[in-house]
DNA sequence: TTGTAGGCGTTATCAT
DNA sequence: ATGATAACGCCTACAA
């Protein structure tokens, strides 16, 4: 039978009220006691009882904010099922989720939600703009005995307690291990990227160029456009590239705007003349690849990223389960058409 | 907040014990008192508490007995890490994991396990033999309280409460596809399968078959051999394949043996000309993909169907979450060199 | 600074 | 057949 606080308590000679206040940093605990308690309570190796912590939690609600980078982004639809599919679960434990959403990239909207959240939360998952700004808030809300978990982009120097998502570079590795399959090693390529004002976007595209240099010395990028993670632009910028190219064979497509480049590609006739890998599944990429103009997609698995945050934070504040890194990163999935669902 | 049999005892005028009595079954209830429990019980929406629960199973442990013909197959080492992360995550819920494991296919030796972990159980993880045997030890069991959850492999017609594992013909659908892309549907394909006694096996060859005859005409299977899930058979036999057939241009491995069938591709000088698909990631299968000898496998992610086996056990004994089926098929993963990790 | 006591929701036991 | 009560491990008032 696990070790509990009442276990310590006798061997102490003490009263339960005191451990818990020792082992909850509650204060007020007289220096040699604590000591004596923390050793005890060591030695006999205490690990909290999550079902004693949840029953005990029912009267006052542990919740876990969440704050995403998601509207008008299809991609965290799935993202929003995972985390919906984990409150189901921790719902019945007397813990809840705060979900708040943003559009757009404003550090100072950011920092403005995170703050109408702050005395409402004893966790918080965050989509962070990698800034130092947001990095300081992250500092300032653990202090304040808030942790905070990073999903899907990362501030890699901050006090977050953990990170959870791909690795964009080996992302952009899959894309180009796979085109290098296909098309025998023999490719030129254009790639469409969102913005390089993303670290994310940069990274697949570096981690890319990496398998054309090291292993496909027969691929080679012939240009890059920006879609902006909109479908217009992407459509503009792309019927641009095929005009200005008309050798491309191949089409890497870093992030949204998916539907505007196979539109181009169609339009021009290319559709059997170019392989198109893309990033990520949404309904309409779905579709394309259906329709065989896409043939492959790298995923990030959205939904595990928001089940899992979900499920690690609950894991923290029940059963003081802290998150090891290693475990979040979440494989880069490759889709075509015969395994999407 | 959620309602209670507490609350459900004060509407009924009736104390918490017989409420307990009638909601878990333990009969010495009148028929009337029992029916107008139910019924609040319903009208309130009643969903028990599940760290309620936890907190008072402490006492008399729960136990999830787990059954695989795992000994010797290299494949469920990762279900095991799978299971064994989950138990760390459950233990302190006061649940418990007992597993056995056996080696080869004899329904006696499955069906004495069973018996002998029964009394000690409160819910079976079933790796079973698809035998009318095991079917009726199934039922058995469901009929003592017992429910069954079967792992990787079905008996459909059985009284499992629900399965989890891959669709094995989407995973040779997958393979299928897979070689259409990098061969632009152009093959002469060598099965190497490891049974025609499993049906695993066999649905990986029908789905991998369906493909090349509806999408990719030009992809031909001109022979099929068997490796008993052995390398030294696997070797043998690819070997006779590739003499007698010397226009072989792609392999499809669907089950153990890889080894073996690389061995021969190697002797034979046929490395560059043969494009070869195998099934799971067992080391020596990352080894082989590292070296460039095979160029993609169709995994079944072995670890996520141990823990989440254990988790829905889990999930049933504590939380009364019945496993609702269409979500524990498991997808089919394809891997290649740069997302192996 | 420390101790005590009651309750979170469920289950088991003992008495009625 | 039913009720009353005491656990399970933790937290939080309030009392000392």
């Amino acid at each position: 039978m696990a070790v509990t606080i009442k276990q310590i308590a006798q061997a102490c000679n003490i009263s339960r009220g005191t451990v818990d206040r020792v082992l909850n940093n509650r204060g007020k605990v007289k220096p040699e006691t604590e000591q004596l308690i923390r050793e005890t309570a060591n030695r006999l190796g205490y690990v909290p009882n999550p079902a004693g912590k949840a029953l005990a939690a029912q009267k006052k609600k542990y919740v876990i904010g969440i704050l995403l980078i998601s509207e008008g982004i299809r991609f965290y639809d799935e993202v929003i099922a995972g985390i919906e599919r984990a409150e189901q679960e921790i719902h019945s434990y007397g813990v809840g989720i705060l979900l708040k959403t943003m559009r757009g990239y404003q550090i100072e909207r950011q920092l403005e939600l995170i703050d109408e959240m702050k005395d409402q939360i004893q966790f918080l998952i965050l989509n962070p703009m990698n800034d130092e700004r947001i990095a300081n808030k992250i500092e300032e809300l653990t202090e304040e005995g808030i942790e905070v978990l990073t999903i899907n982009t990362d501030i890699e120097d901050s006090k977050r307690i953990s990170h959870i998502g791909c690795n964009y570079c080996k992302s952009g590795e899959t894309a180009a291990g796979l085109l290098g399959l296909v098309t025998n090693g023999v490719a030129k390529i254009g790639i469409a990227t969102g913005t390089p004002m993303l670290s994310g976007h940069n990274q697949r595209i570096s981690g890319f160029n990496t398998i054309c240099k090291d292993k496909y010395p027969g691929m080679e990028i012939v240009d890059i456009i920006e879609t902006n993670d909109d479908d217009i632009c992407a459509y503009e910028n792309t019927k641009e590239m095929l005009c200005k190219h008309t050798d491309i064979t191949a089409l890497y497509i870093v992030a949204a705007g998916t539907v505007g480049v196979c539109k181009a590609v169609k339009e021009a006739g290319l559709v059997d003349k170019i392989t198109i890998i893309a990033s990520d599944l949404i309904p309409e990429t779905r579709e394309l690849i259906e329709e065989g103009i896409i043939k492959a997609t790298i995923c990030q698995q959205p939904f595990t990223q928001g089940y899992k945050a979900v499920h690690m934070a609950f894991q923290y504040l029940i059963s003081n389960i802290t998150p090891t890194k290693e475990l979040n990163i979440i494989k880069n999935e490759i889709k075509i058409l015969e395994n999407m669902n």
